[in-house]
DNA sequence: TATGAATGAGGCTTCATTCAT
DNA sequence: CATGAATGAAGCCTCATTCAT
């Protein structure tokens, strides 16, 4: 993280456990200040509002993602392995970032301006994916279809292995994996 | 709707309304009942409480929507025609009632009661969803997988498509769909 | 006063009390709800912001004071005389009100949207003024010179009456608007 | 100024162009700091705190604005003149740093302490006026009234003419310096 | 001398809920 | 059934001041 000194960091830290916890809106400052161990005032002497808070951690946030998955997959050669190497490392964030990926997909839906803004982050994220199966395409590894629905069925499904794992307390990150990238591959046709 | 006199659908509808425009927490007792245009006492004769109402909504919605599904399938016979006729539903209601869908999917990942609540709905509407899987794996006509898990990932593909819409206000239903289907059907693998 | 119920005025009368002798900033609202007896959001219930108040505030005492001189001149005929009567109610007035006044002086030099609508209301209270003088310029009684900035003058001096009665707590209206009227009227040279 | 290096300066500006802007209560210390190009810790450095700023600057500016009118009147002789002069001085000063005037006029009215200073500086300033029209009266120049009071009404016609110049953007100097003469020497009477 | 991170009291405002009519 | 005035807890944010470096 840049431009990120100690006390910073014990914000961000706090910040991101509440609103992952309990959502933006209910998630209070003093919540959080108390939780970082430091004054309401200090929280505002490194942040310019509560919204500032949220936008910082979304930034990081997708920042790491994007991190690590550039990390698993640049030595790799075969596209598909490529995106199949995307699947694993998108469940294994998930569930270890289960709360993180929550708080944003309760925000992602309205219309304030805070939404909005997270929406363009996540827009740079699709595009992320996005390219990789364009890769994949070109290669004649996957159909050629058009990649940017396709980009964001992708991370629909991923949506939907976390309400799973919500709903069913399951942590077998292997077995959700391996569902995760059959459906995305093979449908459910047959 | 049952036990809903006059005035109870007047604040039903502008609840949904500004429920989904705004979400949950950025809607206030004072817009609804101005919106409805009956006094804030007279909402709290009607209902115990804001989550009351929103619990109403939830409910009145998905019985709604599942009431369409089966309207709109019962009277064929082919399982995948089924699924694929769900599809289109699905993208119909969701262009439709976009707003309603946005309010659902921002309030189901918190841990609050009414978010609980909402969450127990659509455990029952994803059955929904399995069941008519699991009837076409019977018979044949899809792989046979775990079928819980599947149901959510078609949750998800909708997911997906809302947010593909939202993002490049798309609003051709067909071609939607299609998009749809393929993908719930064949993946992305050759 | 229009539009005003019992709550309302309790709350008018508190605020231009507290306003008047703390000033605008330094009066907090939780100290008009108490003074006025009211929970704070009451008085949220009846205006909109502790701006609002103050506005209030401005437009009904520009209104009394301006029905008080009405009041006072309409069944004067000599036009020297109404001018004479106005110097004697405006001293009278901020002698019964002086801390309204000081609330205004306070106020209207800044570029706060508060204040410049306090300067709105007071230029047609000056407009007032300068009604009066033309009529007794028009009629020769007094001396035909740009009665706009004239009228300005008689708001100045009257001030300085104020500051005197304020650092001297002189409290002799007669003597103190007699020699508010010899300025006016004569100036001070020989 | 005595006892003031260079880092004082810059504050002493830095502050007297914000209180003149915005006010003593809409001026942040952090404000005058940036302003002033020096941290906030440097300002409480070189003043005790906030109120002392605004002392500092209020003991200066009346102390420059005395030996202006000493300069400008010293070598007249004729009382009358000296008069006039003041008159013009005065013009011409509160023109020129209006926003000084603004600031002393905003703060003159309350009851806290540093308002209660100011009055007492003014006071000072009051006795000097004073002097001069008692001089002119001594001499039969003007008439011989209760010169006390009559300084006060000198300074509420300046005041008075400053709100003309506020409202209307005047910037003839001029033109409000005759008026302004004309009206304290001879009043409106004919 | 100079700095700027940290503080926390205190301010304004919102809003779900109650209750007397 | 319906009303809307009243409530007060709780939220977000500001800012003068301090202090260790």
């Amino acid at each position: 993280m840049k431009n990120v000194n100690k006390t910073k960091k014990l914000i961000f830290d706090a910040a991101i456990k509440s609103f992952s916890q309990k959502g933006f809106h209910k998630t209070t400052v003093d919540e959080i200040a108390e939780s970082a161990g430091v004054a309401k005032g200090t929280l505002y002497y490194h942040f310019k509002s509560k919204e500032e808070i949220f936008k910082f951690i979304i930034d990081e946030g997708t920042r790491i993602i994007e991190e690590e998955i550039l990390d698993r997959t640049e030595h790799l050669e075969d596209p598909v392995e490529k995106l199949r190497t995307i699947c694993y490392v998108h469940i294994e964030l998930v569930t270890k970032h289960v709360e993180f990926f929550k708080t944003i997909l309760s925000q992602m839906w309205g219309n304030e301006e805070r939404q909005n803004q997270l929406r363009d982050v996540l827009a740079g994220y699709f595009k992320l994916i996005e390219k990789y199966l364009t890769e994949a395409a070109d290669e004649k590894y996957i159909k050629d279809k058009n990649m940017e629905i396709i980009a964001f069925n992708f991370f629909g499904v991923m949506i939907s292995t976390i309400i799973y794992s919500l709903m069913h307390r399951e942590k077998n990150v292997k077995d959700l994996a391996d569902t995760f990238v059959d459906f995305i591959m093979g449908g459910i046709g047959k």
